[in-house]
DNA sequence: ATTAAATGCTACCTAAAGGTATCATATATG
DNA sequence: CATATATGATACCTTTAGGTAGCATTTAAT
């Protein structure tokens, strides 16, 4: 019931990003800021240029800047583009081929509960997740 | 947002064994039912005999049974005894040093959210999943 | 021009989850 | 007793997520 490492590094650094809009965040900084491993958030800031979610400027004083507006990227996108939103549409119990005739106990639970998360995740922004501060 | 492969070979096994209780299910059998790989199918039988649900002999006609009543297994006891539920008890969005003053726009519908999951699964039991059948 | 500081790219390393192989031991049955 | 069929234990292999290293390229400041 978690998200991976990856994804939580995303949603920290587009975080961070979104509420210090002012600067141009250079992996660097964001490493010591964030004190996510200096390579490996390399690697992450140049994915998410590539998925368009910031766009990069090289050479001595660049860094990245958001791409696009911040209330129009929701946490489901961010989600969706390190790891897939796909493990929210299995079974909750994790059998590829349901065992039961009709339901087992947990099934409409499950369906409703994961309805109401994914909703949320498409609907809150980046902007939301500051708006409340 | 899944459990574990482990996990959901667990709640497999488990199910079958709780649906088929007049078989003695030996690792062998099992793997041909439920098409989990053999040896390591067999790891986890001897780890959930460990941890007390199932109850092993050895030699010819040998195999697993269940060391108490399905009614009182429940789905949590067994992704704690595999995975732990501790990831269950985390910030949804992964940080483990929350990055707002006060709350994100997120907060409050998870800690509701985890609240009702960790809740159905605390008390749903083997037997409650059969029941509906 | 030179240098410093940035990203692009890519090959490699590490740790953890998942999976295999095998030997030892137990037990029912012929 | 001998054999077939179980589990117990454990060492090892494979795959994948996470992480490191280093060279090429771009750009601003001096
Ligand atoms: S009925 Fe139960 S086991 Fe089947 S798909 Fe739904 S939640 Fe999974
Ligand atoms: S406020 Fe938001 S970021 Fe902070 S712990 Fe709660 S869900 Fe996580």
């Amino acid at each position: 019931m978690n998200l991976t490492k990856t994804t939580s590094y995303s949603l920290n650094v587009l975080n961070y990003m979104a509420q210090n809009r002012e600067v141009i965040c250079s992996a660097n900084y964001l490493h010591e800021k964030l004190k996510i491993p200096h390579q490996y958030l390399r690697q992450l800031l140049t994915k998410l240029s590539k998925d368009g979610f910031i766009h990069s400027t090289r050479g001595r004083n660049g860094g990245f800047v958001f791409s696009k507006k911040i209330s129009e990227i929701f946490l489901a996108d961010i989600i969706e583009s390190t790891e897939g939103l796909d493990s929210f549409n299995k079974c909750m119990l994790g059998f590829s081929d349901c065992p039961f005739d009709s339901k087992c106990a947990m099934h409409d639970f499950w369906v409703d509960t994961r309805e109401r998360i994914i909703n949320e995740l498409k609907t809150k922004s980046l902007e939301d997740l500051i708006l409340k501060k």
